[in-house]
DNA sequence: ATATATTTTTAGTCTTGTCTAAAAATATAT
DNA sequence: ATATATTTTTAGACAAGACTAAAAATATAT
């Protein structure tokens, strides 16, 4: 039995650790779950204990096989939930995450494979991050940051990196979505913002925009 | 804010008050929880001081205004879950409960609305129980229990009191669910079981079994 | 009315998960 | 290489929610 505090424990460490393999150190979970790092030296020992977890004391912590895989069962739930929100239940993308939060802790193996089914088995959830499939395992997928993208070349925008509201709502704002086309027009040397063409329209963003908007190649 | 435990004890509380306005004892409660009298009584005064219930020591409790509307909101998130779980997730009847115990904790205005819209707007849950609104009313419909209705009549089934799983199975082997109609051909009175048609088998069936359907006269 | 039984409350303990403050280990800078 | 800064762990406390055992209140029976 995994404790709900433990789950997220859990999936702090596996997102951190890039899914799970590295190892991270206890002030970046205190940080990312917005906790003291004595607590998360509690809880570390915790999962050790129940062999979810690597941990040397002073060295960081990384996911044992089983914790990687308890991991990514909490991810998969959280975005599958997200799909039902969004696709279902007339949420915006900058509205599931908060509600994701709470139903990525119900227990029920039924559940999660009958919501599978209902929504078609999607493969990414509505940020464009892809759904580990039941054994964890998640479809790598090439994407770029748009700021890597180079003057004059065109791109498909896939993904958000910073998925917070407010970003979300920006991106809303200026009619930028999964799928939303993007052509970068210029670069600016001096501060790296960037003019880029939306739907016919030019629209400037910053460094820290550009820095959080994955795209593809337009095929 | 009202903890996940707090929800539990004025779910049970609402039940076993009828709806929340009969005074009810800690034992009772107790009993309903599967926990012990003493927490009980801390718990009370836990919600006594949230002013969700009225408690006189030694005198029982009972739901004021507030713990009455918080007790039937989460009863209406159990159910329209349950409706979600059989209507569009391919649960049994039978299978439904235990996760709705989950999933009437989370905490969202938005989704729980949705869900009742995505859902049409059912009355009733999968175990022929009313569904309150947003304000707490549920629709009194009038049922009787199938062990009171007498030789040669016809009705149909609209409900169970027992809704365990054993009860939900005995009840599928059978062939009875909500709209089943049901004849009742003989009482016995020694045990008071009784042989009934249901889809033109006949079946003998207990006073336990006949005081746990609930039935409408055959319209 | 008094004794007995039952119910309810209190007192004290435990576990989980959190916190602050201090100590220990590790990393960094000169 | 040593002093300083940062990170991590330990020690001790606290709140929520549960439990056991004992005390207090209420109910029941003669
Ligand atoms: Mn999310
Ligand atoms: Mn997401
Ligand atoms: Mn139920
Ligand atoms: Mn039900």
């Amino acid at each position: 039995m995994v404790t709900l505090s433990e789950e997220n424990y859990l999936k702090a460490i596996y997102h951190l650790g890039k899914q799970g393999s590295v190892a991270v150190s206890t002030n970046a979970i205190a940080e990312q779950m917005e906790t003291k790092a004595s607590s998360v030296t509690d809880m570390i020992k915790k999962l050790a204990d129940k062999n979810l977890a690597n941990y040397i004391k002073y060295q960081g912590v990384s996911l044992t096989k089983e914790g990687r895989l308890a991991a990514a069962s909490v991810v998969r739930k959280h975005r599958l939930w997200e799909v039902l929100l969004v696709e279902k239940l007339n949420f915006s993308w900058d509205e599931v995450h908060e509600v994701a939060e709470q139903l990525e802790h119900i227990k029920s193996e039924k559940l999660i494979n009958e919501l599978d089914a209902f929504l078609n088995y999607p493969e990414e959830d509505p940020h464009g991050d892809p759904i580990p499939d039941k054994d964890g395992n998640i479809k790598k997928v090439e994407k770029i940051l748009l700021s890597q993208v180079s003057e004059n070349q065109s791109c498909i925008c896939v993904g958000v990196k910073d998925s917070s509201t407010d970003f979300l709502k920006y991106l809303d704002k200026h009619h930028i979505s999964l799928g939303t086309s993007i052509k970068i027009i210029s670069k600016e040397k001096f501060d790296e913002s960037m003019t880029i063409d939306v739907n016919n329209t030019l629209i400037n963003i910053s460094k820290t925009v550009s820095n959080n908007i994955y795209v593809k190649k337009a095929s």
